[in-house]
DNA sequence: CCTGTGATTTTCT
DNA sequence: GAAAATCACAGGC
């Protein structure tokens, strides 16, 4: 399931050129079952193509600045996705480069080392919500159809806990290749405090 | 290496 | 209104 999608090749087609990153790691995020999953409560405008056919595109924006990808894994009316966290980029560096808003980027392996730095090396947004991810026609794409010979040994794989989660933490459903540079590096959920701005916490008189 | 924190806005309660 | 599947940066070890 998840771990499938490692090895895979991700390409995404625009004007500009031709994107593509091989798989490092990747999340699993279960429906109804699954507290840390948009869907576990239901359907909702920005979650409804996790209910629809697998091996769809679901994008969704969070933080307010931030885009990340998903793959639906599951038959209609069930919705599970998988989060791609993090891929290595083989075809169009200087492109992916270009596009990162940080001029801070040392190396080619931060490129895509995280869910929302590998959307941005790859120009995806929400336009590309629902894109079929299986069908060669697609601007985006993935090479190597789930099922297909298998891209990477079971050997190569190791699992641990979600990164960023604040529910079901301790959950190990995130899945990289073993010893990969470009898997990024874990991090426990933090609970957020107020912005300081609207503080709501009185002085308390002693 | 690790920890804490500000940025910024869509989405849902 | 508040939380959020994150990132970049600063500072300590």
């Amino acid at each position: 399931m998840a771990p499938d999608l490692l090895g895979l090749v991700l390409e995404h087609e625009t004007a500009d050129g031709l994107v593509a990153v091989t798989l490092s790691e990747v999340e699993a995020y279960a429906g109804s079952i699954d507290p840390a999953s948009h869907s576990f409560r239901g359907r909702t405008g920005r979650n409804a193509v996790m209910f629809g056919p697998p091996g769809h595109a679901y994008v969704y924006f969070t933080y307010g600045m931030h885009f990340c990808a998903n793959v639906v894994c599951s038959p209609p009316g069930v919705a599970t996705g998988i989060l791609l966290r993090a891929g290595r980029v083989v075809v169009g560096e200087e492109l992916a480069r270009g596009r990162r808003r940080f001029d801070s980027v040392r190396s080619p392996r931060d490129l895509a080392r995280g869910p929302a730095r590998l959307c941005q090396a790859m120009a995806i947004n929400r336009s590309q919500d629902g894109e079929d991810l299986l069908d060669p026609a697609s601007k985006l794409r993935l090479r190597g159809a789930v099922g297909d010979e298998r891209a990477a040994e079971p050997a190569q794989i190791e699992a641990g806990p979600r990164v960023g989660v604040s529910q079901a933490a301790d959950i190990p459903w995130r899945f990289w290749l073993a010893g990969d540079p470009t898997v990024s590096p874990y991090r426990r959920a933090v609970p957020r405090r107020r912005t300081s701005k609207t503080s709501v916490a009185p002085p308390v008189p002693e």
